[in-house]
DNA sequence: ATTCAGCTTTCCCACGTTGTAAAAATGTGG
DNA sequence: CCACATTTTTACAACGTGGGAAAGCTGAAT
């Protein structure tokens, strides 16, 4: 039973904080007995180990890890970086890394970038310099050029779609295949005149292009037409950029009929949109989305989407980055790309409901 | 210029780690010399403090937090815990704390319970001790005499509805007037008979008990049934425990003009129901949820909700807390109780489309 | 030249932990 | 009872930093 067992409030009390040489005193024995108890080191007499145990106990000792840290060298924590929190999809992957992480005794420290570019060279050039052991980080504005001047040694391995010629590990789904198995679907289910929701003007290595390119592709090969009026620019890739994207098409006088969207969270916008005018999904306008966030299995009419395999991506950016870890300065190994697999999940906004 | 600027491999060459002996050794300095340019001590000559800082850009030193911490007994960095970053009210929220503690320098640990005991005990109990200066949590399951027994040096401020007697600072609107409000918008718009989704047995502190009570007193002194059989337990606050829910409901012959939902998962996932079962909202059935999720805004039919202000909770959790550290052990100031504002949302799904 | 005040720099140590190596205790066989 | 192997415990140092005080330096006043 510990002594302040009855403290009722909080910084009522000495409440020291008790360190390894408090218990060493009190037990009889030296720190570094008492380090080996905590430890679970093999050589300790069981005598000594349960008298140790004991005081540790009694006094409520429990290990600064800071102070570990700093005599290790690791702290066991790594940093996932991502755009934004609010977006369902980066919530539900970091949800899938910290738990993937915390089986393997590792603790994230989550943080979002906005998107924005100096917010990314900043994480990428060390932002808490030996707080962490390595990030994860998922670029949107990030150049090629920021990852080659960079200058930490803590390994990096970096999530999504943009692409890079830098010599870092790489974790994304194929991004092309996935557009065309969207785009494909639609062309399937007799659609027309398909839309492109979400590109975006300028980078070229941005997941956007790829989606578009794959949409494109596939709307080549079956005739089908790719003039700009069939694509629309957005700046962000929120509801309400959809929204916004989805009023402009349809103010222009096209007449899709399907869309196929970035992301989930413009799909949903673009429906919004589709329902205030008064069309219907998916017998007038079929809606494909990406990202499978939870959501758009809610949606009045719910939404196909393709599904990247949170878990997949979640398990091999922490696995590279620990192995980055675990092999030292040594050797250098050469960057790797993993591409975790997707799935095309179709619901109502493509096949009519029941 | 760095010289190992030309760096294109990590982990190549021998990438030591910098450190003030390092800087003050080239420089001809003592180590406390650096330590005092670094951390900008007024008396140091600016011919000192110019030979150093060079030297400093040369190696590309960056001071060891770790090490910093374990010196200072502080690290900077504050805990959060919450139930579920899947549930977008949650990761709002965790995006206003983040950005609001970065302005004052702080850095945010995020951290999800699952909404189990076990798991906000032990992050109550101080897992994480000496890494993290302090903690606020949100908790589900956790029961008073948890709290009671903690046993931690870090400070702990709650968050949330849930409520406890125990001496920490707590932050939560206040949950019954919320639902008053929300109650009483749809008593006047004329609804009569308006059911409660996502009760919850057994504990008579949660949330859902002060909403419940909150919409039981306003149907009371309206006239309008409360009977068990407007009210839906529901397991979770997931879109699907509503969608089943409300299921439940209908099935069981209950014909309500209106539900009032714990939240907007709740909400979305009752709406989803009644759309599958040929029910419109609002002519049929209206919905009002709480929280004021982004999804919320976008749904087909858009969503009344009473909106919590994220930002005052964010603000005043965060202050609470650091208020408690700047404290220091003496003083034992009262635990306060801080009720940050509400409002209702008033959209489609009370009001009728446009 | 001497003294003293004030500015600048250095010295020493502690924060709490663990790796290393050496010391102490225990056990084994002769 | 001794020599020697093995197990258990301890002493010491070091991780990188910054607080505190002492030491060194400068320049002005005596």
């Amino acid at each position: 039973m510990a002594p302040d067992a009855a403290i009722r409030w909080p910084g009522e009390g000495k409440r020291v904080v008790v360190s390894l040489k408090d218990v060493a005193l009190r037990a009889g024995v030296s720190v570094k007995t008492v380090s080996n108890v905590v430890n679970g080191y093999r050589h300790v007499t069981p005598a000594t180990r349960q008298r140790v145990q004991r005081v540790i106990d009694e006094l409520g000792y429990r290990p600064n890890l800071t102070a570990r840290h700093l005599r290790k060298g690791r702290t066991g924590m790594i940093a996932l970086a991502l755009p934004e929190l609010g977006n369902p999809y980066f919530a539900e992957l970091a949800d899938a890394v910290i738990a993937y992480a915390s089986t393997l005794d590792y603790i994230v420290l989550l943080d979002h970038t906005g998107g924005r570019r100096d917010q990314e060279i900043l994480f990428a050039q060390g932002f808490r310099a030996r707080v962490i052991d390595g990030l994860i980080l998922s670029p949107i504005e990030l150049e090629n050029e920021d990852l080659l001047a960079r200058d930490s040694d803590a390994p990096l391995v970096l999530l999504g779609e943009r692409q890079y010629d830098a010599p870092y590990d790489h974790i994304a789904i194929d991004n092309v295949a996935a557009a065309r198995t969207a785009a494909a679907h639609l062309v399937e289910i007799g659609r027309r005149r398909v839309a492109f929701l979400g590109a975006r003007h300028g980078y070229a290595r941005q997941a956007a292009h790829q989606r578009l390119r794959g949409w494109r592709e596939v709307m080549t090969e079956n005739g089908r037409p790719t003039g700009d009026e069939f694509v629309a620019v957005t700046d962000g890739y929120t509801r309400e950029d959809g929204a916004r994207a989805m009023a402009r098409l349809l103010d222009s006088g096209v007449r899709p009929d399907a869309v196929f969207c970035y992301n989930d969270l413009v799909a949903i916008g673009a429906m919004r949109t589709l329902t205030e005018r008064g069309l219907r999904v998916p017998e007038d306008v079929a809606v494909v989305g990406f990202d499978d966030i939870e959501d758009g299995r809610y949606c009045t009419t719910t939404l196909t989407t393709v599904a990247p395999h949170k878990g997949a991506i979640a398990r091999a950016a922490t696995d590279a980055l620990l192995e980055r870890l675990a092999e030292g300065e040594g050797k250098a190994v050469e960057p790797r790309r993993v591409r975790p697999g997707f799935a095309l999940v179709t619901r109502e906004s493509t096949v009519g409901k029941p």
